[in-house]
DNA sequence: TTCGACACATACAG
DNA sequence: CCTGTATGTGTCGA
């Protein structure tokens, strides 16, 4: 089964007037699809896409669509509307299968990050399509898909990436087998904030895709990577190959971005808002979150964590796998929601044998670990900015209170007065405010993979680690104070243990690194612009400065590295090889390519270099200056940057009055 | 072959 | 321009 996200940019708002608008649209690419209101959904379709506060009137599930066959073609799904320029978080959809009345399972499937894919308009969709093949349904149905999504934290810029598409190429690709696959873009799932979407591979000319017949008069389809391109000169990529286990799924996960299409130097506004969890482009995408014990509140409430996180810097495309060096530094985001969000409520944890015992907060680490979730350990050292002058510390288990996930999109306090609720403690400057999100910076992994870089051996993966804690309290033993609710891995990584010269014969597709000079992360605490605190911490507040983040440019001026002409397009091609068929290991085969797509060639609008944003020196440095885990306190009171990025609310300038529509055939 | 240590290069802030 | 800081990377030896 496939999966696509498609967004499809409407020349009217879908919220407006009838919202049912494009019912007729969807219908009428719907072949053997059933596609009913969601009103009307019944048994066959469950799509309580809420969990917690999600859609709201800003965005909504407005259609869903019941595979009444399983014939080769794609079934609209889903559709996914946005009424607002404004960022969010993003959308998580799963399948649901169930069994009586109890859900078998929730098989991830795809996030939709729209800061990723650049949305900027209020007529924006993204239309789920699943194709269904008789192989893999017939052991694997999908029942109906879950509309998730962790509301949106406090932004004060516009995220609006200025991706747009040009040219009309198809984005999908056609494999040996017979089943297309289709890359996430760099944006992709689940990945954060630092865009850095890597294209689907997708050449403008795939070979074997077809414009579907079931999806008619829809424009000219267009390939994924042209959404990144020449407008995008920042915008970074990043690709993800969603989950995928199947073979022919799995070889998906090489389908790179071009590196010509790359973007360099550019972080998305949203990236760089340590509030924000959306995944960029750019940094490894992460896998859903893992969660391994869920909560309750006194009256029953069955409370689920959710973590966000965003590997920051560092890490870069080669040949299909994201890539980082051993010696280079990344920094890694981290915080997480409870869904839904009871803001005063103690919580218990529920474990099996009836003992529940009260959490008294919550905490994030990180980790990795080498071939998948049961893998070896691989230690992470974080060091200071002395680096091989100062201590080489182990990233430790910071405390930090949830984000509030029901707070409004647009709306400050995301880190508001419940996330004092779980913590008293305070992190920060500001005093009294709880940090509800863990920045791990300079970190490094003690250990290169095996045999990276090197064809002949199977490469080994790390995948690094976001883990949650629960604090039972003090009373307990040290070793059972803790314990690990969820985790979230990252997609697979080498990591290269030479230096970057060794692999110059290959080319770097990257921007996730800050570039030399270390301009970019400099001190330890930081505000985003999003109006997130950052704050240096080692093990008490150390220090905090304001800045935006900035990246700076991929392009490395002495080494060249990551440079690469600007408008150069390479045709990307699915690596299809054995080594590119290690997946996810998630379930099965979906894929998922979001992209906005905008009708028109035309340049679109640039965005404001974030590296242009004020950065300011720590008020806050502890003697030492040292800085390891940085906690994000409240944002209350902070100042919102939004100024520079207000200009883009007007979306029909930026939109063509034509709808696209992407268009795959298998 | 890998990794630590040292050194150098570069960007940026003051 | 100079200096200090932070960090990417080249090199070498264990």
């Amino acid at each position: 089964m496939l999966l696509v996200l498609l967004p499809l940019a409407f020349t009217q708002n879908p919220f407006m007037g009838s919202q049912s608008g494009n019912l007729s649209d969807l219908s009428a690419y719907s072949g053997n699809t059933t596609i009913v209101p969601e009103a009307e959904s019944d048994s066959n379709l469950r799509h309580d896409y809420l969990h917690g506060p999600s859609l709201n009137q800003d965005m909504g599930l407005r259609y869903l669509a019941i595979p009444t066959t399983d014939d080769m073609r794609l079934v609209p799904l889903a559709l996914l509307f946005r009424r607002s320029t404004a960022p969010c978080l993003p959308f998580y959809f799963r399948t649901v299968s169930t069994v009586g009345e109890r859900q078998a399972q929730s098989l991830p499937l795809a996030v939709w990050e729209p800061e990723a894919e650049g949305i900027a308009t209020k007529s924006t969709c993204v239309m789920l399509l699943f194709r269904f093949t008789p192989d893999t349904d017939t052991n694997s149905p999908v029942y109906s898909v879950d509309c998730t999504t962790q509301q949106p934290l406090a932004l004060n810029y516009s995220p609006y990436t200025n991706i747009y598409h040009q040219g009309a190429s198809n984005g999908s690709t056609t494999y040996p087998n017979g089943s297309a696959s289709l890359y996430s873009p760099a944006t992709s799932l689940y990945s954060m904030p630092d865009i850095k979407p890597r294209l689907s591979s997708f050449s403008a000319s795939s070979p074997g895709m077809s414009r579907s017949p079931a999806l008619p008069h829809l424009g000219s389809p267009i390939a994924t990577r042209d959404l990144y391109t020449s407008a995008t000169p920042n915008y970074r990529r990043g690709s993800d190959l969603l989950l995928s286990r199947s073979p022919a799924l799995g070889s998906v996960r090489g389908a790179p971005l071009s590196p010509a299409e790359s973007r360099s130097g550019f972080t998305s506004p949203a990236s760089m808002d340590s509030t924000l969890h959306i995944s960029g482009e750019g940094s490894p995408p992460l896998r859903p979150t893992h969660v391994m014990h869920q909560f309750q509140t006194v009256d029953g409430q069955v409370i689920r964590p959710e973590i966000y996180g965003k590997i920051d810097k560092g890490f870069f495309m080669a040949d299909n796998d994201w890539t980082c060096y051993r010696r280079n530094y990344f920094a890694l985001q981290c915080s997480y929601t409870l869904l839904p969000n009871i803001p005063n409520g103690p919580l218990h944890l529920i474990q099996s044998g009836g003992h529940s015992p009260n959490i008294l907060g919550f905490a994030m680490s990180i980790s990795a670990v080498v071939d998948g979730q049961h893998g070896k350990v691989i230690e992470l050292v974080q060091h200071t900015p002395k680096r091989d002058k100062g201590p080489q510390l182990k990233p430790e288990r910071i405390p930090i209170a949830p984000k509030q996930p029901q707070l409004g999109l647009f709306g400050d306090g995301a880190l508001g007065n419940s996330s004092r609720s779980l913590f008293d403690q305070s992190f920060g400057p500001n005093p009294g405010q709880t940090a509800t999100e863990a920045t791990f910076e300079r970190i490094q992994f003690k250990n290169a993979t095996a045999n990276n870089g090197k064809r002949r051996a199977a490469q080994q993966y790390y995948h690094l680690v976001i883990e949650l804690f629960a604090d039972l309290g003090s009373h307990h033993s040290s070793h059972d104070r803790w314990v690990k609710v969820a985790t979230r891995m990252s997609a697979p990584m080498v990591v290269r243990g030479r230096s970057p010269g060794h692999y110059q014969s290959e080319r770097r597709e990257s921007n996730a690194s800050i570039g030399p000079g270390g301009s970019g992360a400099g001190g330890s605490g930081t505000f985003s612009p999003g109006g997130s605190l950052r704050v240096g911490n080692l093990g008490t507040v150390s220090s905090s400065m304001l800045t935006s983040p900035s990246y700076g440019s991929n392009y490395d001026p002495r080494s060249h590295h990551y440079s690469r002409p600007p408008n150069l397009r390479i045709p990307s091609e699915p690596t299809l090889s054995a080594e590119d068929s290690r997946s996810f290991g998630e379930p099965d085969g979906f894929l998922y390519y979001p992209s906005t797509i905008y009708e028109g060639h035309e340049p679109r609008y640039h965005l404001p270099r974030v590296s242009e944003e004020p950065r300011i020196k720590s008020e806050f440095s502890q003697d030492n200056g040292y800085s390891l885990p940085s906690l994000t306190g409240g944002n209350d009171g902070l100042p919102r940057h939004c100024g520079r990025w207000e200009g883009v609310q007007s979306s029909s300038t930026y939109f063509p009055t034509t709808t696209l529509q992407h268009e795959m055939s298998i």
